[in-house]
DNA sequence: AGACGTATCT
DNA sequence: CAGATACGTC
């Protein structure tokens, strides 16, 4: 801030208008991105200084909203992956407002933040697009902790079950109350009657809270992407009880639909881009991103161009372990489809070649 | 029997 | 469209 008001300055010096400079800063700040690990302070500086040139510009611009302008960066470095792909050249980028981030889960969270501001995508792109997340747009509730987002939505957003809680999915527990005896549990203990009629009566819809979604993805990350994990591994991983094994799969299901490369619509010169995965430690990984996270300890996937699925920030309970390995190495492509198609697990990636880095730690 | 994947229904 | 359910396979 303290030199704040020699953007106009430097900007000039380098032959820039401030406006330009504050673009190509964006431009910088995207590519240090890339290597926010190595380059914490680089990024910092360089979101700083773009800050300050937004915030001269608009302030010589007159009025217009300086809204643009806010220090995402200061509050922590964390979040700084989950600016990363809401950043768009539309120049909207709407900083959120600082959270306190500690606990590991929040860290998930920022994958859905990321998302919720990546809403100039079109519909169809399921995952990556924020649909799933967008269900609020109140920055109040985002702001709370969203391990319990979910129990807030029910009460808030929607409430579309007559009864229990549903839709908030499993109330995760690991909070102080109980660890919720499971939604639709509860028909388990009653009368024959209700039994019957939770037999007649299709079972109550669960909802996918976008805090739900987050644990599959998470879970999904885990386990080395939608096509290897199965529905009763993702669901132990997601540990959220009431949470069956057949939701889990139908929501898989779903999943593995969208996130089937959804990209009719780009033929021409983006060359069908060989389904690149790669196997790392063991697990499938579509290609492009581990070429863009290049840290081991992260498969994050959403990268710029959008794939399926929202990373997982850094910090995964457990750090993508070679040992996450499938106990059931079942033959994942069903031979119908070329592995291709499979492996396109969706994506039309950037350009970002492929580094080819096959990890093989059991070397 | 149970886990999966896919098709189909709601 | 999203989630539930049916059904076939392993």
């Amino acid at each position: 801030m303290v030199y704040s008001y020699k953007m106009q300055e430097i900007a000039s010096t380098m032959g820039f208008t401030l406006s330009d400079f504050a673009d190509t800063l964006e431009q910088e700040r995207t590519k240090v991105l890339m290597f926010q690990r190595e380059l914490p302070l680089c990024l910092q500086i360089v979101s700083h200084a773009i800050d300050c040139c937004r915030q001269q510009l608009s302030e010589t611009t007159t009025e217009n909203r300086q809204s643009e302008c806010s220090d995402q960066t200061s509050s922590d470095m964390g979040l700084v992956l989950e600016e990363f792909i809401p950043i768009t050249r539309n120049g909207v980028f709407d900083s959120e407002q600082p959270r306190h981030l500690h606990e590991a889960q929040t860290e998930n969270n920022k994958v859905n933040d990321s998302d919720l501001n990546n809403l100039n995508l079109p519909p169809s792109d399921w995952l990556r697009s924020a649909q799933l997340w967008n269900q609020t747009s109140d920055p109040s509730t985002l702001s709370q902790n969203t391990r319990v987002v979910e129990v807030n939505r029910n009460g808030g957003a929607f409430q579309p079950f007559q009864k229990e809680k549903t839709c908030g999915g499993g109330g995760m527990m690991s909070s102080s109350s109980d660890p919720v005896p499971a939604a639709e549990t509860g028909l388990g203990g009653s009368s024959r009657r209700e039994e019957k009629e939770a037999q007649n009566q299709r079972k109550q819809r669960r909802c996918w809270s976008p805090e739900l979604h987050r644990r599959f993805l998470h879970a999904l990350q885990q386990l080395g992407g939608s096509h290897v994990a199965t529905p009763k591994q993702i669901r132990e991983l997601m540990k959220v009880d009431g949470l069956t094994n057949g939701e889990v799969k139908s929501h898989l299901q779903k999943y593995r639909l969208h996130t089937k490369c959804p990209t009719p619509t780009i033929h021409n010169n983006e060359t069908v881009q060989p389904p690149q995965f790669l196997v790392v430690g063991g697990i499938w990984v579509p290609a492009s991103d581990y070429a863009t996270t290049s840290s081991r300890e992260t498969v994050s996937a959403a990268t710029a161009n959008g794939i399926y699925a929202p990373a997982v920030a850094t910090a995964a309970p457990q750090p993508l372990p070679s040992t996450v390995q499938k106990p059931k190495p079942r033959p994942m492509i069903p031979s119908s489809s070329s592995a291709a198609a499979a492996a396109a697990e969706c994506n039309s990636s950037t350009t970002s070649s492929s580094t080819r880095t096959s990890v093989s730690p059991a070397s």
